[in-house]
RNA sequence: UCCUCGGUAGCUCAGCGGAAGAGCGGGUGGCUGUUAACCACUAGGUCGGGGGUUCGAAUCCCUCCCGGGGAGCCA
């Protein structure tokens, strides 16, 4: 039995196929059932005049997404979505499916999250998921080009990363643990044991947020590389980014025109992506700053740029655009202080055009012991649990630097879409764990 | 946590002090190939919960619950 997406192989011949009824509709002595089998669809045509009696009165009752199975030769016709369709000849319904919630409508957000397990079923949301299998399958093959070992950090852990966000909280038998926010710290002992290495694994976040920028469960996909400074992390993020965007455009053009109808921007959007190429604008903190005060914002150097920083300064970029070297008192404790000035650490963040935000965020290390023990103390972090983290600065302390990137922020932003939830199959949100 | 908008039919919404409405979806019938088909008929409601004001409340006030958008924080 051929799967949907198959069938340009089979024009002219007879197939059997199993799917979900996706739409019908029906004309005097003809009815159209969109099949759907999870690859594709397909338009099968019942004629009164060559069906039985039974399987055209069938075809006239089938309810949205109930399970059938068609027999019917395949045939080109330029009117049919896809241009191929199926002349009918027997039907058997094997499941059926009585008042299906999402109707070819227009629905509210609450009403389709509340049944995401469903709306998967859907056109649109189908053309997202498959951009995220291809994305994530292209970060996987960029860093395997570049001999990266993959490196799975644990998601329990004894203690906050950063020290920053909120943490969920687990029982650990008698002890309490933590569901991991970074594979970080764990990257770092293994780019030591492996030189390239790169994790990609959810990272939990408790933090009260509700903005389209933000889930409490997200993938994060963080490299760490040994003897890389400030300026080859950045080289290697561009790269990165740049090796993704021209896979997902030749991979999933189809998806992606999809996915833009309806937006207003879409051909500048993908005008952008088609011309992306390294190397991406790179300004300091200290030069967004000055930036900004021309621009008219008032804003202190020192502080963190907000959201409406961000978008003041992406927004002067035509592409993702790098701000670095940030004020040490704004940054967590393991970034290199910069050499040039103690006020400064060698980090980035790597900002997305249209508003979507930082979708990397990377830095040098601090590799110096003695800095390292100061940092922890200025953040107020308790040291005996980071013991084993300073031995990578006790046993042969090397140079070092990596990022973090967020796999729905950077699909939000390749494919348009305006909310990341829509980004991850099943989505997990301040007040929502359903389904 | 704060700011802001909202909750009326299965869905999307209108009504905003004086007899509960539309479109879609469901059902029935019609239509010689449809493209979110179309046409006709039809069923469908504790107007989020509680309290108050009023001759009269979906509509005004208070309160609670739920959701959307945003801020902070961050990927």
């Amino acid at each position: 039995m051929p799967w949907i997406e198959e069938l340009k192989d089979h024009i002219g011949k007879e197939v059997c196929l199993r799917g979900w009824v996706y739409n019908r509709r029906d004309s005097g002595k003809v009815r159209f059932v969109l099949l759907r089998d999870g690859t594709g669809i397909l338009q099968c045509v019942f004629l009164r005049d060559e069906v039985s009696d039974s399987t055209f009165e069938l075809a006239d009752n089938l309810n949205q997404e109930a399970l059938i199975e068609v027999t019917g030769e395949v045939r080109e016709f330029d009117r049919a979505p896809g241009g191929i369709e199926m002349g009918a000849k027997t039907l058997r319904l094997i499941a059926d499916s009585k008042d299906y919630p999402i109707t070819p409508k227009e629905h509210g957000i609450d009403f389709l999250l509340s049944r995401r397990h469903l709306w998967l079923r859907s056109s649109r949301q189908h053309a997202l998921i498959r951009c995220r299998d291809t994305m994530i399958r292209a970060f996987h093959c960029f860093f395997e080009k570049l001999g990266f070992i993959l490196i799975d950090p644990p998601m329990i852990t004894p203690t906050s990363c950063e020290g920053t966000s909120e943490l969920f909280e687990v029982a650990y038998f008698d002890d309490v643990a933590y569901l991991s926010q970074s594979g970080q710290l764990y990257m770092e002992p293994a780019a030591a044991a492996f030189g390239k290495v790169y994790c990609l694994a959810p990272s939990f976040r408790a933090e009260k947020s509700k903005t389209r920028r933000h889930l409490t469960e997200f993938w994060n996909l963080e490299p760490e590389v040994a003897f890389l400074d400030l300026s080859g992390d950045m080289n290697l993020a561009e790269d990165m980014l740049t090796f993704v965007v021209k896979r997902l455009i030749e991979k999933r053009g189809e998806e992606l025109e999809l996915l833009g109808k309806g937006q207003e921007n879409f051909e500048a959007h993908m005008k952008l992506l088609e011309r992306l190429e390294p190397p991406f604008d790179r300004i300091s903190y200290t030069e967004a700053v000055e930036f900004l005060e021309k621009k008219g914002v008032n804003f202190k150097w020192g502080e963190k740029f907000g959201a409406d920083e961000e978008a003041v300064i992406s927004e002067e970029f035509s592409k993702p655009v790098f701000v670095h070297r940030y004020p040490k008192k704004a940054t967590p404790f393991y970034m290199k202080e910069d050499p040039d000035n103690p006020e400064l650490v060698l980090n980035f963040d790597l900002l997305a055009p249209e508003g979507y935000g930082e979708i990397v965020g990377g830095s040098q290390r601090e590799d110096d012991l003695a800095k390292l023990e100061a940092a922890i103390e200025r953040c107020n972090l308790p040291r005996e649990p980071l013991e084993w983290y300073l031995d990578m600065r006790r046993y042969g302390s090397f140079e070092h630097s990596g990022f973090g990137i967020g796999m729905e922020r950077t699909l939000a932003w390749i494919t348009g879409v305006h909310h990341i939830r829509e980004t991850i199959p099943f989505p997990r949100l301040m007040d929502r764990i359903y389904p």
